[in-house]
DNA sequence: GCATAATATATGAAAATTCATGCAAATTCA
DNA sequence: TGAATTTGCATGAATTTTCATATATTATGC
C-alpha cells in the first residue's frame, strides 16, 4: 500500500540466495580460474563428472544455463578436449555430452578442493544447522513454482537419469 | 583421496545455494521482463530504491556484477532515463548514482510484487526455519572468507553507507 | 611539496550470451 | 498412416560481459 520501506532488498531471500551464492563461490572461483576453466565450465564437468551422457538442454537446466549458452560451451569444451559429444541411438535430436580423460583430469583435483571448502565453510555450523540448511534449500529447489498462481509454467523437464551413471549412489539422496 | 563418489554436485552448498536462487528467482523474473527489465536493471533499481548515491563500484558488489560490467550498464540505464549519474564533491573519481523518477516507477510495482512473492514462497515453512534460514545465509555472507587459508584476498571495500538513505530503517532487520 | 603508490572509473577489443528463428526428428491423433 | 504439433538442438545477428589497460584523482612516504 505505502511506498516501499528501506533496506527491503538485504532482507529479500532470492537476494539473500544469491549474495550467498556469490559469497560461498568467490574464493572458490580462484582455484577453479587457476585450473584454466571459466565458472561454467567448472559447473559443467562437475555435473559431468557425477555421470555423463547427459543432453544438451538436461546439460543446460544442470548449470542454470541457456540452450544455446550450453550449445556453443560444449562445442568449445569438445574443441578444447574436455568432453566428446555423441548421438543418442534412441532419439536422433538429441545430442549426448560426454567426459573425456583430459576432462575429467581437469577437474578432479577442484572436486577434491571443492569438498575441503565446503568442509572450511561449514566448519563453524553444527551438524544440525547444515542439514536443516540443506534440507530447506532442496525444497525451495524441488518445489519450483508450485502453489505459485498465475504462471503456468508447466515445465515437465524430464531431466533423465544419466544415462551412464557412476558406480554406487549413497551419500546424496537423504 | 580415491576416486570422487557419484552425486557429489547435489550435495555440494554452493551447489544448492546457485540452484535455490535460480528457482526461487525464476517465475519472478517473468515479471520483471514483464516490466521491460533485465535481472541486473532490477537489482540496480532495486538497489537504489533502498538509498542512492551509491558509487559504481559499491553498487556492483551490491548486484554481484563486475565494474566495467556496471558502468556500462549504468551508461545503458541512463540513456533510458532510469537514473542519473553524478559527480561525488569529496572524490572527483567517483561516479555516483541516483535514481530518477522514471526509474522509481518502473520498479515500483516490481518491489510490491516481489514481497507477494516471497510470502508465497515461505508460505510453506515455519516462522522459526525462515528465521533461520536467513540468518545462516546472512552469515555465510558475512563471514566471507575468513578462516579459509590459502587465500588472502583482502578485499577490504567499505560499501560506505548510502548516501541518500530512506528515511526510517524498520522492518528489515531481524 | 613531490614523487610514488593506490584507488575509481572508463574504454576498446575480444569473447560469451541472448534472442529469435531454423531445421530435423519424434509424437500426437484423426 | 500422414498431416500437424511438439521437441531438441543449432545458428546468425545483436547485445552484453569480460579482460586488459588507460586515465584521472586521491593517499602516502620522504
Amino acid at each position: 500500500m505505502t511506498a516501499t520501506q528501506p533496506e527491503f532488498v538485504s532482507d529479500y531471500l532470492s537476494y539473500l540466495l544469491s549474495r550467498a551464492g556469490h559469497a560461498v563461490y568467490k574464493d572458490f572461483d580462484a582455484k577453479v580460474r587457476a585450473a584454466g576453466l571459466s565458472s561454467l565450465e567448472w559447473r559443467v564437468l562437475a555435473t559431468l563428472s557425477d555421470g555423463d551422457g547427459l543432453t544438451i538442454g538436461d546439460l543446460a537446466l544442470e548449470v542454470l544455463a541457456q540452450q544455446p549458452t550450453l550449445t556453443k560451451l560444449v562445442q568449445r569444451m569438445e574443441r578444447a578436449g574436455w568432453v566428446r559429444r555423441g548421438a543418442d541411438p534412441l532419439d536422433a535430436r538429441r545430442t549426448l555430452v560426454f567426459e573425456t580423460a583430459p576432462g575429467r583430469d581437469a577437474v578432479a583435483g577442484l572436486l577434491e578442493q571443492a569438498k575441503q571448502h565446503e568442509t572450511q565453510l561449514l566448519a563453524g555450523f553444527s551438524q544440525r544447522d547444515v542439514t536443516a540448511l540443506k534440507k530447506i534449500l532442496r525444497t525451495l529447489i524441488t518445489r519450483k513454482n508450485e502453489g505459485l498462481r498465475g504462471n503456468s509454467l508447466g515445465n515437465g523437464k524430464t531431466t533423465q537419469a544419466a544415462a551412464n551413471p557412476r558406480p554406487a549412489d549413497m551419500g546424496a539422496g537423504k
